[in-house]
DNA sequence: GCTGTTATCGCAACTCGCCGCGATAGTGGT
DNA sequence: ACCACTATCGCGGCGAGTTGCGATAACAGC
C-alpha cells in the first residue's frame, strides 16, 4: 500500500515528521506514550517539536493507522491499529498492566447495546482494580 | 457525626479550607471537576489555592468522604461518597454522560476475579462509546 | 519544472494537575 | 491560657498536553 497516496486521497500530506511518528509507533513492540514517541523520533531527525508529535498521533488515529488507550486515568498509550484488539487491566497499587481478550467484555458490550443503545468500546479504556499479587499483600 | 472528631481520630485536622471543599462537593448535585470545586470554594472564602483544593480532595477521598471517577480519559470528576455506587457511560461524540447500575458490571467483575484474580473497580473509570443518539446520526 | 494554495511545522504561551518548601495555624499537653 | 508539635497552607515552579500564529514546504495545476 502506498502511504503517500493513501494520505493524499484523504487530503493529508506525507511529511517527514508524520512518517517518522508512524514508524516509531509501528516499530514499538508494546504501547508507547506520546513522550516516548517524541524521544524515538528525535533520535532520527534533529528537531521535531512535541506538539507536532501530538498532532500527528491524532491525525494518524483519524486515518486509522494508530489508536490510543487510556491507562489508569492519566496515562495515554499509543499503538499500531493493525494488531489484535485487546482490553487492559491496570493495578491501582503496583501499576502492573495485563492484557485480556475483548471476548471477556462481549457479554457486557452486548447488554449495554440492547438495554441502553450504547455502543461501548471497552478496549479504549483500561479497567482499574487490584491485581492478584497486591490483593494478597493488602489483606 | 462530628466531622472534627472523626478527622482528629485519624490524625487529620479540620481546617476552614477542608470544610469548604467537602461542603462544595456535598452541595453539588452532580459530579464536579476539581476546578469547579475551586471556583465554588473561592466564592465562600477569599483566596484558597488550587493546590489546596487538590490536596483536600485527595485527603477527603482517603478518609472516605468523597470519591473520584475518570471520565473520558482526561477529565476527573468528584462526588460525595455516600450516594449509591454507579457506573458511567460517556459518549465519545457528543460527550453525554449516563449513569448505569453497578449490577450490570457484576458478571464481568466476577469473571475477572475468578479467572484472573483481578479485583476490578468498574465504577471508577467510565466506559467510553457512542450513545444511541449519535449512533443514529453517524450511520 | 515553476507557481499558487494550504496542510503542516516550530515556536511561544497557556491550562491542568502536581510537588517541594518555608510560613501558618490546628491540636494535645502543661 | 500558653507552648510545642506538625498537619496543612499559599506560593512558585515543573511536566504533560493543547492551542494560536506566522513561516515552511507538500502537493496540484499549468
Amino acid at each position: 500500500m502506498d502511504l503517500a497516496k493513501d494520505l493524499r486521497a484523504k487530503g493529508k500530506r506525507l511529511t517527514v515528521q508524520r512518517r517518522l511518528v508512524l514508524e516509531a509507533v509501528q516499530r514499538a513492540r508494546h504501547h508507547v506514550t506520546a513522550e516516548e514517541v517524541a524521544r524515538r523520533v528525535r533520535t532520527q531527525a534533529a528537531e521535531i517539536d512535541p506538539s507536532t508529535v501530538y498532532r500527528n498521533l491524532e491525525a494518524l488515529e483519524e486515518l486509522g493507522y494508530v489508536t490510543h488507550t487510556h491507562l489508569g486515568g492519566r496515562v495515554t498509550r499509543w499503538h499500531r491499529a493493525d494488531t489484535h484488539r485487546h482490553g487492559h487491566l491496570v493495578c491501582r497499587v503496583c501499576g502492573a498492566e495485563e492484557e485480556v481478550s475483548v471476548s471477556l467484555f462481549a457479554p457486557l458490550t452486548r447488554r449495554l447495546r440492547t438495554e441502553r443503545g450504547f455502543e461501548a468500546d471497552l478496549a479504549h479504556s483500561a479497567v482499574e482494580g487490584i491485581c492478584r499479587k497486591c490483593a494478597v499483600v493488602q489483606s
